[in-house]
DNA sequence: ATCCGGCTCCGCCGTGCGGGGGAGAGCGCC
DNA sequence: GGCGCTCTCCCCCGCACGGCGGAGCCGGAT
C-alpha cells in the first residue's frame, strides 16, 4: 500500500483550509483528497473518500472535532488517523481530543514544514504524535487529565478501537465483522483491554471508559 | 414495621435544618434522627441512621444533594426514599435529582402541612411524589430531560436501583449480596430492566443508563 | 542478527449471563 | 373479594464471554 497520502481537511474558516491545501498539494506524496467545514461533514467526507490522515479542526459549529473524531474512529472498520488542528497552544479540548482518540496534535502556527513533517509521520506511524513544544505541554497539564491520558497511552490502537466498540454495546462478534477481523483477534484485544484497564468484564470496561472520559455522553 | 417515621434532615443552612426540625418533631409518628450539613456527612448519617426518609438540599459545598443521593441510593441495601428540598420552582437540578432516584421535591416555602404530608405519603408510598405545583411543571420542563424520565418512571424501584448497581460493575451475585435478596430475584430485575430499556444485554443496559443521564460519569 | 511489541488467529474450558417458562406472597385499588 | 402490580424465587437451556496457553507474521529497535 503506497501512493500518495491522501488527507481530508476539517476547518470552518476558509483561510485554514486554503492554506493547508496548497501547503500540502505542494508537496509530492501528499494529496487532499477532501475538505469539511463542520464535524459532521468531516465525518460523511471521511467515510466518503476514505483518507489516510484527517486534519481536524476542534471548533467547529455543530458538532466539534472531537464528537467528530469519536465518530470516524468508532464507526470505520480502518480509521484514518486523526491529527487535531488547534489555535493555541494551552487548548483544553485538545486533551479530549487525545482521549477521543486522536493520532496527534498541531498548532495553527506551526510551520509548512512542520505541518508536512507531521502528516507523513502520522501517516506511517502508529504510535502517538507529540510535537516538540506540545509534549511537554502535555506533561504539565497531566494532573487535570492524568488518568484518562495514562489510560488511552498504554492502550495500542487497536485496543483502543476495540473499546470504543465496545463502548456501543457490540458484541465480539459484530466488533469483529466491523473490524473487518476474526472474532478471535477481537476477543485477544478484549483480553488485553481488561488487563491494561484492571476491570473484568466488558461492562466494568466500558464504565472505565465512560468515568474516565474516553468516551463521552452523548 | 409500624413505629415513628425516621427522618435525615441534609441542608448547609441552619436555618432550613432547625425549621424542618421544629415542624416534623412537632408531629407524632415523625422523628428527626440526624442532620447533615454537606452532601458527605449526608451519606454518613444516613448509613448510621437509616431513616425511613431523607429531605435533601441540592445545593451543599463539597458533594452536592444530587451525588449524595445517587450514592445512598447505589451503597444502601434498603436504601431510604430521598425527597429533594429546592428553594427555586424552576430548578434545573431538580430533573438532575430525580433521574438521581430521587422519590420526590419540596420547595422551601411550602406550608409546614405540605412537607408533613410528603413525608408521610413517600415512606409509605413506592411511588414517585410529585406535589400540586411541581408536577406540570415537570410536564412542561419534560421535553429537556423526556427521555431519561420516561426511562425511570418505567423502572420500579428495585429495577431502579439494580441498574444503578449493574452501572456499579457488579455481577448479578454481588447485587443480590448487596441487596440482601436471592441471585434469581436480581436476574429477574436485570431481566425486567433490559426489556423495558429495549437492551440485549447488561452491558448495553449502561451505557443507555449512561448516555440517557440516568447516571453520570465523574 | 536478534529481540521485542503489536496484530492476527487457533484451540479448550468453566461460568456468568440472558431467555423461557412458572409460582407464591404481599399490597393497593376498585 | 378480586384484579393487577411488585417482589420474591425456582427450573432448564444455550451461548457469549473471559482465562489459559500456543503460534505465526511483521516492523522497528538494538
Amino acid at each position: 500500500m503506497s501512493g500518495p497520502i491522501r488527507v481530508v481537511v476539517a476547518d470552518d474558516e476558509r483561510m485554514v483550509r486554503t492554506a493547508l491545501r496548497v501547503i500540502l498539494d505542494a508537496e509530492s506524496g501528499i494529496e487532499v483528497v477532501g475538505e469539511a467545514t463542520t464535524g459532521a461533514e468531516a465525518v460523511s467526507v471521511v467515510r466518503e473518500r476514505l483518507p489516510d490522515v484527517v486534519l481536524m479542526d476542534v471548533r467547529m459549529p455543530g458538532i466539534d472535532g472531537i464528537r467528530a473524531t469519536e465518530q470516524i474512529l468508532a464507526t470505520l472498520a480502518a480509521p484514518p488517523r486523526v491529527v487535531v488542528v488547534t489555535t493555541f497552544e494551552n487548548d483544553s479540548h485538545v486533551y479530549d481530543a487525545l482521549r477521543a482518540g486522536a493520532a496527534g496534535f498541531l498548532l495553527k502556527r506551526a510551520a509548512a514544514e512542520e505541518l508536512i513533517q507531521a502528516v507523513r509521520l502520522v501517516a506511517r506511524s502508529d504510535s502517538l504524535l507529540f510535537p516538540a513544544q506540545i509534549r511537554d505541554l502535555a506533561a504539565r497539564h497531566a494532573p487535570a487529565g492524568a488518568t484518562a491520558r495514562a489510560w488511552t497511552a498504554r492502550l495500542t490502537g487497536r485496543e483502543a478501537q476495540v473499546l470504543r466498540l465496545m463502548a456501543t454495546g457490540r458484541t465480539n462478534a459484530e466488533i469483529a465483522e466491523r473490524m473487518g477481523v476474526g472474532p478471535a483477534t477481537v476477543k485477544t484485544h478484549v483480553a488485553a483491554v481488561l488487563a491494561k484497564t484492571g476491570t473484568r468484564d466488558r461492562t466494568q470496561a466500558v464504565i472505565a471508559a465512560y468515568e474516565s472520559g474516553f468516551v463521552r455522553p452523548r
